[in-house]
DNA sequence: AGCGCGATCTGAAACGATTCAGGAACTCCT
DNA sequence: AGGAGTTCCTGAATCGTTTCAGATCGCGCT
């Protein structure tokens, strides 16, 4: 089976031309200057074992006089880089946040060093971004909400440590965070049922030029919200729209089924960015959520503004960050078998659910 | 002069225990079973001249069977590592979204792959992400909005290319973008003006553990606010806040200041984040903007929401990182002469500085 | 004196790529 | 036939670090 895709960074310019750097301390240089030899300058680097006070002393003046910094490629060619990856499906989304600063908080307490590599959202920039990071030779990745195949991260994870935030399959490969999208999404239906609402429109994502799948959280979300919908015997009402995750998509696509026959009295949107573009598909048409009712998913920090009030589900991103973070710490420590962790998400009742009109 | 700051990362665990990766495949690898020479693969790889049909297929087949994928840390050993380094000041700000998307963007048609290192907000951590960047041989480096001393990076550009985007400070060393923050200011003043305002309270942002400096854009916004009142002859309500550019210190500080007596009719918060803060804080208090208007900086995305309708000053971040990573790039290819670039901002008005009452 | 033993230090061999200076084979021209 | 010029390929040096297998030294003990 063929692991990688993307062999497009492999060619390159004249990689010497630019190489640049020329005056740059190495550890030779400290041991000239200390008068030591290579490899001592390398341990009291490192604080081994075996190193008088005399010789640190005078090493560790040359090391400032020199101002040397060990280059990491070159560490990373035997052993570590002590580098962990992180890929982030795009920039500015509030619940990728929290989790990158849960991921941040963790790291800060061990010696490794968190980069992250972006993935867009185009096609295979996804693929891109983790042999980027492999091909970098991080110890280990955590992968947030990932669109690429699970058998091709399950043998990713074959080579080098990784995590997956996100999404659901559960692999012996890969240790998994999840939040329980399953439950979150009852809870938002049992909500809207309570308050007497029928048509209840679900706004799902659409995954551009990426096979669907059964194990995203958006996936989740959206058969529930169907099996949900059955069991109240609402089936004539179900209707799921499909849109990109982002305020712009969802707004179009919100607006052409306000405008059809029969508008929904609620909608129950897979996450707070959709759910601001129907926000605004509904100020568009002079409607608000007293109208019809609006509820997100993620709970981002502004879904509590007074302007916004929308009704959402916590996922608690911050922890599940930290979480991750430890796993993926753990199993570069030499774990290997996997660990699958599901959160608890709750919702929180805001005014957007709260004012519509209850009987329809 | 001493320039790099922080060792801790030098010392380490025992770096062999964690090499793993056992059975990845190496350029040798590939040679022995293409059965050509080492410098032949690497040809190959590289796209180099003098390679016939017939090898460079053989050898492809031999990548494709042992998924080979070269090693940036060897390959940086001697040349590049093909790789550009963001340093970002926290996760989560729609104005730093829209620049790494401009980033992005740029790179996309160029060799180089991006890597973020957070910063955080604690201090120093600026100087560990640029240090780490700097270990692992990028080719380049973006710092975006950046706390660190002027003298210190100017050291740091001696050594690596540098691009900085957001401080008004130019050096030799390195290219400069930044948004006209004067210009910016003056606008957003000279429409709170001309709407009847006086009591025009500024919300600035506090640096914390900083030096102050003159050079920050927030300087900057808050120095133009302070002369632009003088001149209209209203340095008797020149009243400045100071809290960190959050919606939650935000909304404490403009709380505390709304309570006070003689609040403002108006305030102009010195980015949109704090700007959310201040409308919070109305909105705790039962007010709106049609009591007191409000404006931002940066014109987030989330500013011409309905709910929000925030005025702002749009500095269309994606183009500055556009040009930030074009910057760059020249750089790395040799440019060795300073460019500093302005970026014209535009005033966005909305709702939030025009419903206020204009007579006070 | 001879032995064993820590403690310190060093030389040299990795690690995985790139690149340079040729060598071998072929073509072309006179 | 012989030299010149191309094209294709290889061996070996190189990049900056870690680490392993000794070398050296001083010291206490028998």
């Amino acid at each position: 089976m063929t692991i990688f895709v993307d062999r497009s960074t492999f060619s390159c310019i004249d990689l010497q031309k630019f190489s640049a750097e020329p005056g740059r301390a190495t550890i030779d240089d400290v041991a000239r200057a200390a008068g030591v030899s290579r490899a001592a300058v390398s341990k009291v680097l490192r604080d081994a074992y075996g190193v008088s006070d005399a010789m640190r002393e005078r090493v560790n003046r040359a090391i400032a006089e020199l101002d040397y910094r060990p280059r990491v490629a070159a560490r990373a060619m035997r052993g570590s880089a002590l580098t962990v990856g992180v890929v982030i499906p795009h920039f500015g989304s509030y619940f990728i946040s929290d989790v990158l600063e849960g991921v941040a908080a963790h790291l800060r307490e061990t010696p490794y060093q968190m980069i992250l590599a972006p993935a867009d959202d185009e096609y295979r920039a996804g693929y891109r971004a983790v042999e980027a990071l492999y091909d970098r030779q991080v110890d280990g990745i955590v992968v947030i909400a990932p669109l690429e195949r699970p058998d091709w991260l399950e043998a990713v994870a074959r080579r080098i440590p990784l995590v997956q935030l996100g999404r659901h399959d559960q692999s012996q490969r890969y240790d998994t965070i999840v939040g329980d999208d399953a439950a979150g999404s009852r809870l938002v239906m049992a909500h809207l049922l309570e308050r007497g609402h029928q048509r209840i429109t679900h706004l799902t994502h659409l995954d551009r030029g990426v096979p669907r799948s059964t194990l995203t959280p958006q996936a989740t979300r959206s058969s529930v919200y169907q099996q949900t919908m059955r069991q109240a015997g609402l089936s004539r009402h179900i209707r799921v729209i499909a849109a990109r995750f982002e305020e712009e998509p969802a707004r179009r696509a919100m607006g052409a089924a306000l405008d059809r026959a029969e508008p929904p009295t609620a909608v129950f949107a897979g996450n707070d960015d959709a759910a601001l573009g129907v926000l605004r598909a509904l100020a568009e048409r002079g409607l608000t959520t007293e109208d019809i009712a609006v509820t997100g998913y993620d709970d981002a920090r502004l879904a509590d503004h007074p302007g916004i009030n929308l009704t959402s589900v916590n996922q608690n991103g911050h922890e599940m960050g930290r979480r991750s973070a430890a796993l993926l710490v753990e199993r570069i420590g030499g774990r290997r078998d996997a660990v699958h962790e599901t959160h608890e998400p709750r919702l929180i009742v805001r005014g957007s659910s709260t004012r519509a009109d209850q009987r329809r």
